[in-house]
DNA sequence: AATTATACTTTGAATATCAAAATATTTGAT
DNA sequence: ATCAAATATTTTGATATTCAAAGTATAATT
């Protein structure tokens, strides 16, 4: 009983630890060479279709607007993102992936789902559902958490 | 089918973006707001026993010794780690935990463990097995896209 | 004894981050 | 209509984390 909890805990340490060094490795190959793991969620977070204004991308990824100021400046350089400005306020900057920006963001997505299919591909779906509840505990508990703090 | 895995990818992200804002967070209240969640990984690595060499601890935190160094250099200032160096071998630096580092090592380890137990809580012995068993299947992915690359 | 290898530290540069100051634009109040 | 306050973003200065490469001390090898 305490001894599968101790194994979920140091499983998930292990995995918390790996997982940043290894999506940052995977892309430290082939031709997404130049991007950190860092600018990998920013892509993510601007997402594929409607273009998102510099605040709801920092509030998304919980950085300050200056953070990702910077963050954007070094994507536009490197052509992963576009700037526009809201011609309905034009205080708003408007952020939106280029054609390079989709083409590492749909390689990063299936980085994820070659990682998850992996992981319940012995599951059957009773045990699918289980894991969705355990994460999802999981989550509210780290979420309740963040809530108290803020 | 799919769309639990979906769910279970969702999941897994926002745990990810979340714990880390979390536990940076539960550590700037109370008597160990000097450190940082770094600071803290680091000393979990460190470890309650045996004094460990910089390079094991490099190691296991996948980082360089000389990174490490400097960790430690501001730690040590902090009083949560101590520099021995070998009998046996004198280039070998060995690092412990001082009194206060073990408390503090005692109290991120709680902090795990109240965050494993909420998220198993709702689950019977059945069901602590399919989650470690998913989240060992993840971690030997993950290790392997790792070996691969290093 | 001299060379090579190992363990660590120091240094210089890059990235990521925040808080606070600065700039531009919009909204609201008089 | 004008001025003040609010909002959205950028810029700046400071700190933390990281690596690679150069430097130092000790041990092992030849």
């Amino acid at each position: 009983m305490t001894e599968t909890i101790n194994i979920i805990n140091e499983l998930l340490v292990e995995i918390y630890n790996n997982i940043l060094t290894i999506e940052e490795n995977a892309f430290k190959e082939g031709q997404f060479n130049n991007v950190s793991i860092t600018e990998v969620h920013t892509v993510e977070a601007i997402g594929m279709y409607e273009p998102k204004s510099m605040s709801e991308v920092a509030k998304e990824l919980k950085i300050t607007v200056g953070t990702l100021t910077v963050a954007v400046n070094n994507l536009v350089k490197k052509e992963y993102v576009e700037r526009y400005r809201s011609e309905n306020d034009r205080r708003v900057v408007k952020i939106g992936l280029t054609k390079k920006g989709r083409l590492l963001y749909r390689v990063h997505a299936q980085f994820h789902r070659t990682m998850v299919n992996n992981c319940v591909e012995d599951l059957n779906e009773e045990e699918h559902k289980v894991l969705a509840k355990a994460l999802g505990k999981l989550s509210i508990f780290l979420k309740e958490k963040y809530n108290l703090l803020v």
